[in-house]
DNA sequence: AAATTTCTGATTTACGTACATCAGAAATCG
DNA sequence: CGATTTCTGATGTACGTAAATCAGAAATTT
């Protein structure tokens, strides 16, 4: 059987109740009693039961979540999957607050972030918007001991102890590769459709994505990126427009969210149009047009893996244990119409 | 707080052992006793703290992995992945043994299954090769109650709890779909590798390429498919035969293990010959090929998910608990030279 | 050396559940 | 109806850890 604080107490020659001290560093040992300890525990691999310290306790994790509120798809999914693990709160000893912040609202997310403080909070998840003021309150809160999380879209240069998402600049890479190969050597222009140039992984995904197109896609010419804001019927009309007037595009690459006005405007063109398209995020939206032909390929990343691992995380970080660094990682799915889930 | 037996117990007016009883079904209550306990524990909502329920009976799943012997890459880093899990042991209250067994061999799989009968086990995780005798054995495990998730390798019409492992059907589907695509509507001949024809996963591959292929790439011609028993020395040669044989041949779907011939083969004809190829299962001659360009993609499936994923649900089964579907689905994931991890 | 202050040990209770024992109540049988 | 048999309650111990209390030992200061 695994070593027990008594079996410490016994290598260690040391009492139960100094035990108890050095192991939740508690005041009163003397520093060579305490190494002691420390040694006995090494020697015998002593590891810490939590679920019965957890029981012994009485711990629950209270853990926030911010989310960004607006009704595109994808975030709407996101904040489903943290309602569902607040459904197995009770298994899983958290009590999970969902605090919603308008998109790209520096202030509301500061001021949100802010309030945290002094409370009693075994973790924060948030959807980062990239701004240093942003990155000042998360850094305050991590010295404070607080585990901070990104989700979906990092911190430039914070401290933050995870980030739960995909690596954007790969998605952006691997979309152009996509791309490329599907167009199969032909000569065109491309358009590139995003929410906002605002947001970090909006930028990271046009980075990979003109990179990769630049070093070997010589032939596909990159049209100014359009910036839909995530807004259907803004989108619908932006591609609509430049699709009737240029005539030489033959492929788009849609890298945020409200595809369902993209997915529109291809529709009424198709199949006069002959369009290769690559687009973010599986909603029910644009699996039915992978489905139908409209769209090629959809990168995504899947919201529930990132939901339950922030959670993970967080757990793990709060009780300064280690986490599996593979299955931490979230990956990017790349779905054609016959791979769908 | 969340409701426990003490609430139970004065819910429906009875004593804590009687609670017990029934909780563990135990003999002692009578009908109408029982269901007055069942209505309560219903009324209140409990559940039961599966953590404090394992520290009170010390609790270990003894867990049995039965995995295939043989040097190939794949199922090297399975085995090694449940090796991993054992390292974590301590933490979950695992106690896992692994099997090793000849691969393909039907006898020597049953006769592994058969040793189990009796023993006291939480849960057996196997490769499964597909044959009736194999069925019999997990069935009888099954409906002893032992719980038996299928890893990698799925069995037919069994009863087995669960399968850890990708839908090889829809594998194939993706791979054709890529090559297809990949090849921007040149015409040509394929020619398929495959480890060998008697194993599930494979043939399910074949089918679904078969299938995508003469439905939506007519000017692709499938030549008969090679079987490489995953072998790399045999594979190689009969790459390069066909390869030198047939010129017309323009891309390669590498379905099984033994990739490591497969790259030799095309690195000898490369770059004279323009080939697309995709096969199965990262590894690091695969990982080498796609970022030098000689594989244009690689499916995989993640064998430390597959392990993690077997574990948690048969921990679940044994203790009638309820998994979290969507995260026990493995994915097949598609990697380009990109979006590696 | 005495008076403090700082450590350490011993002991107890608690968390939520499992499991065992034994006495007493209720039901069933003859 | 009494004698069984079957159920139920009361109680205690255990799992591994946390946390509190208090007495006593050791170190430090005066």
């Amino acid at each position: 059987m695994r070593p027990t604080v008594h079996d410490i107490a016994a290598a260690a020659g040391v009492s139960l109740a100094t035990v108890d001290r050095v192991l939740n560093q508690r005041p009163g040992v003397r520093l060579v009693t305490r190494e002691k300890v420390e040694e006995a525990i090494r020697q015998i691999g002593y590891i810490r039961d939590v679920a019965a310290a957890n029981l012994a306790k009485g711990r629950v994790y209270p853990l926030v979540f911010i989310v960004p509120t607006g009704d595109n798809s994808f975030m709407h999914g996101l904040r489903s999957e943290v309602h569902h693990a607040t459904l197995r709160a009770g298994m899983e000893r958290t009590d999970i607050r969902i605090i919603e912040v308008p998109a790209f609202d520096v202030p509301a997310l500061v001021a949100a972030l802010d309030a945290l403080q002094g409370q009693d909070i075994a973790g924060v998840a948030l959807v980062a918007t990239d701004a240093p003021e942003v990155r000042a309150v998360v850094d305050r809160l991590v010295s404070e001991r607080i585990p901070v999380v990104t989700l979906v879209s990092d911190l430039t240069d914070s401290t933050r102890h995870h980030y739960a998402g995909i690596d954007n600049i790969a998605a952006g890479r691997t979309a152009a590769r996509l791309l490329g190969r599907f167009l199969g050597g032909r000569e065109g222009d491309l358009t590139v459709l995003a929410g906002s140039m605002l947001v970090r992984d909006h930028r990271e995904r046009l980075q990979g994505f003109s990179a990769v197109m630049a070093a070997e896609f010589p032939k596909l010419r990159l049209l100014p990126v359009l910036e839909g804001r995530d807004d259907p019927e803004r989108t619908k009309s932006l591609v609509s427009k430049v699709l009737f007037e240029n005539k030489d595009i033959i492929g788009i690459y849609s890298l945020g969210a409200g595809n369902r006005g993209l997915i529109a405007a291809l529709r009424a063109v198709r199949p006069a149009r002959e369009l290769t398209v690559v687009a973010h995020e599986l909603t029910q939206h644009t699996r039915a047009a992978l489905i139908d032909g409209t769209i090629d390929a959809v990168l995504n990343q899947d919201a529930g893996h990132e939901v339950r691992s922030a959670i993970r995380v967080m757990k793990a970080t709060a009780d300064g244990q280690a986490v599996i660094a593979d299955q931490e990682r979230i990956r990017l799915d790349i779905f054609l119409k016959d791979n769908l889930p």
